[in-house]
RNA sequence: GGCCAGGUAGCUCAGUUGGUAGAGCAGAGGACUGAAAAUCCUUGUGUCGGCGGUUCAAUUCCGUCCCUGGCCA
């Protein structure tokens, strides 16, 4: 007796300002899908302008899952996004629909592809001990403390790779065992679906610099400033919070606190778009079995949608033998 | 028109007491396991404004011209 495949779950992957929202828009109303956002930053609650959010006309029109699911005091992670993805996507099928997952956040399609390791999860006092660790004697020496306890995953970090250092010292203090061990044990792989994986990738990168440089323009014109000015005001936030790390929003920021002019902050937030452009391209070109279009195309949604449904069908087609 | 200060990497600038030059930013490539829009690694040949002159050798000194800014007319 054949294999029922597993149902299909499409993935929509590509840089900032690579036109996704509006292929998934296309997909979500020509098939049974429903969307599921793999992003970040869209992820807080009132940081709609920075991150280039649907607008509620569109969500109305096209829901998204996991957009405005925590506060921007709070903080999101790989492991809970593929948590929460997983059950929405049993959702969704036993619904009869087609999970459409869209977004730039590559590692969180990583976990959800790929699974996890079991490590426990962050815990804000022991970072908070590691911070001061590495503010009173610096990331090397603190680097130097990791050596000592697990050599392995010190060996393969740069002294100066804070996030990652604090993480695998952060991994031992809380197990008080090296982290290099627990990622040796083999992972948890649980995807029951048969992934299309689809890429949008622009044909001329100079193309996709200006689009980010008229849209960065076009959310200064919008209020991304003042949008950040009522977040402050609403909550406590910190520089060192992970919303307020993101794009835009850091530039804001220092522009808030008068240590940048309009000028600058619009530059370097151009800037640091481009360079988020770019390591998600790098991601991109690192993945298997991903089916790639020119982002820049002229009837690209069409182009995409013809190309799901022939999956589809494919797909459908071998389940009834 | 006169005087002064500049013209060096895509941008901002350093430097060479004469032996053809280097930082930051930007750009490019890469890494990536509970903060990932994060964090980090690698990567710098460009008529040193043009043309002459002095010199074994000029981006560096001299002359001249062009351009930019400031001041004076």
């Amino acid at each position: 007796m054949p294999r029922q495949p597993d149902p299909p779950a499409i993935l929509l992957m590509g840089p900032t300002a690579s036109g996704k929202t509006a292929v998934a828009v296309k997909l979500a109303q020509t098939l049974p899908c429903e969307i599921i956002s793999v992003d970040s930053a869209q992820i807080y609650r009132g940081m709609n302008i920075g991150t280039a959010k649907p607008d509620a006309a569109l969500l109305a029109q096209a829901p998204h899952h996991l957009i405005d699911v925590i506060e921007p005091h709070e903080s999101y992670s790989a492991a809970r996004f593929r948590d929460d993805a997983l059950a929405l996507m049993r959702e969704i099928t036993e619904r009869d629909r087609i999970p459409l997952l869209v977004g730039g956040t590559m590692l969180y399609f990583k976990a959800l592809l790929e699974g996890m390791s079991d490590l426990p999860e962050a815990d804000p006092m022991i970072r908070l001990v590691i911070d001061t660790m590495a503010e009173e004697e610096g990331w090397p020496a603190v680097h130097a403390r990791l050596a000592k306890v697990d050599p392995e995953t010190a060996a393969r970090l740069e002294p100066t790779d804070s996030q990652r250092v604090q993480r695998a010292l952060e991994v031992y203090y809380l197990t008080e065992r090296p982290m290099s061990d627990l990622l040796k044990k083999p992972k948890y792989v649980y995807f029951p679906y048969t992934p299309i994986k689809i890429s949008l990738v622009p044909g001329d990168r100079s193309v996709l610099h200006a689009r980010i440089q008229a849209r960065f323009d076009a959310m200064l014109e919008a209020g991304l400033v003042e949008e950040l000015e009522k977040l402050r005001e609403d909550y406590g936030l910190e520089t060192t919070m992970p919303s307020m790390r993101s794009v835009g929003y850091r530039q804001a920021w220092d522009f808030l606190e008068g240590r940048t002019g309009r000028a600058e902050m619009r530059e370097q937030g151009i800037a640091a778009t481009r360079q988020l452009a770019k390591r998600q391209l790098t991601w991109l070109r690192s993945m298997q079995d991903v089916t790639e279009f020119d982002a820049l195309a002229q009837d690209l949604d069409e182009m995409v949608l013809e190309y799901v449904r022939r999956e589809l069908e494919a797909l459908y087609a071998g389940s009834d033998q």
